[in-house]
DNA sequence: CACATATCAGGCTGACTGACATCT
DNA sequence: CAGATGTCAGTCTGCCTGATATGT
């Protein structure tokens, strides 16, 4: 499936261009860059899909997070476990989503140390709409097909699997 | 080669496992979901690798692209373009990175609105080891074989496409 | 003149460290 | 008591807008 590598085009690869002369082609250096430059592509899409909600991406998947649980709250910690994110940027997210009403916060009644976030209407209804276009926008793959996608997705589980990600 | 989806793991998928309960797999959000975990887990390798050298990796990239310049010094314009950010993120890093000694700014000869940024001993030094130790590294994707590696950046190719990287 | 180049001031973002009060 | 939980203060990062001085 991998062609040989194609030399004819001159990719602006943050950087990798150069590299390529200097070393010649590498295959971890050109898949690594692509990797990085399709994911500022994407976040970049993304972004630009959640502004005029008054979202960011990455309070969007906070609030993804919220509105598919049970009962529509969870401990900040969670949340922090779920997105993989640090304790503090999620203290950050949520008192964000709260000042834009998408989110209120409120006693863990389970446990006196803690604190609840809870998805309101208002934030019901932006992560509808974001997903929604989200979607429509295909994530912004649509230069991929079913199959590619999934090709991907399988390539990039090793790299995951080694990093420890998939465990429960 | 795209196996049927194997739905037996958990992944923790910065909120995606809860996309797929409720929407099934979609190969879109899977492979999305998928690029932007592994940017971030090679982004935090690549700034690791940096750290104790004084970098980061936009200031390492910047690094490396007057390494590989002919003379050694390029104008702040130019970084900008090949890097893709913008003017003023290329005055924020060429400034700390004078800061630390791996670079100078000196008027451009040829231009006098403008300002080159050259690397200096010290910067080609530590562009030297660093490589070296990413290069140990395999870029972070040890886990992904020769082949592999090509098929990422054969797959994400036609993202990158769509979206007018490649062009010159 | 219009335009390009680079900088500065200042805002926003997410990530982090360290300290802390609170509770289990 | 040790350990978990969340917040706060403060730093750093990169990205951005708008204004500005300087030059083509």
């Amino acid at each position: 499936m991998p062609e040989p590598l194609d030399l004819s085009f001159d990719p602006i690869d943050r950087a990798g261009l150069i590299w390529r002369e200097r070393f010649g082609p590498s295959e971890a250096m050109l898949a690594a860059t692509s990797i990085m430059r399709v994911q500022q592509l994407l976040l970049g899409e993304y972004d630009r899909i959640c502004r005029p909600y008054g979202l960011t991406f990455a309070r969007y998947e906070a609030l993804v997070l919220l509105s598919f649980s049970r009962t529509g709250a969870l401990p900040m910690a969670k949340i922090g476990e779920r997105l993989m994110v640090h304790p503090t940027s999620v203290t950050n997210t949520i008192q964000r989503l709260e000042t834009a009403g998408f989110v209120v916060r409120e006693p863990n009644p389970r446990d006196g140390r803690g604190t609840l976030a809870r998805i309101t209407d208002s934030g019901r209804d932006a992560v509808k709409k974001v997903t929604s276009e989200l979607m429509d926008a295909d994530f912004g793959l649509r230069a991929l097909d079913e199959d590619e996608r999934m090709a991907v997705f399988d390539l990039l589980r090793g790299i995951r699997l080694a990093a420890g990600d998939f465990r429960e």
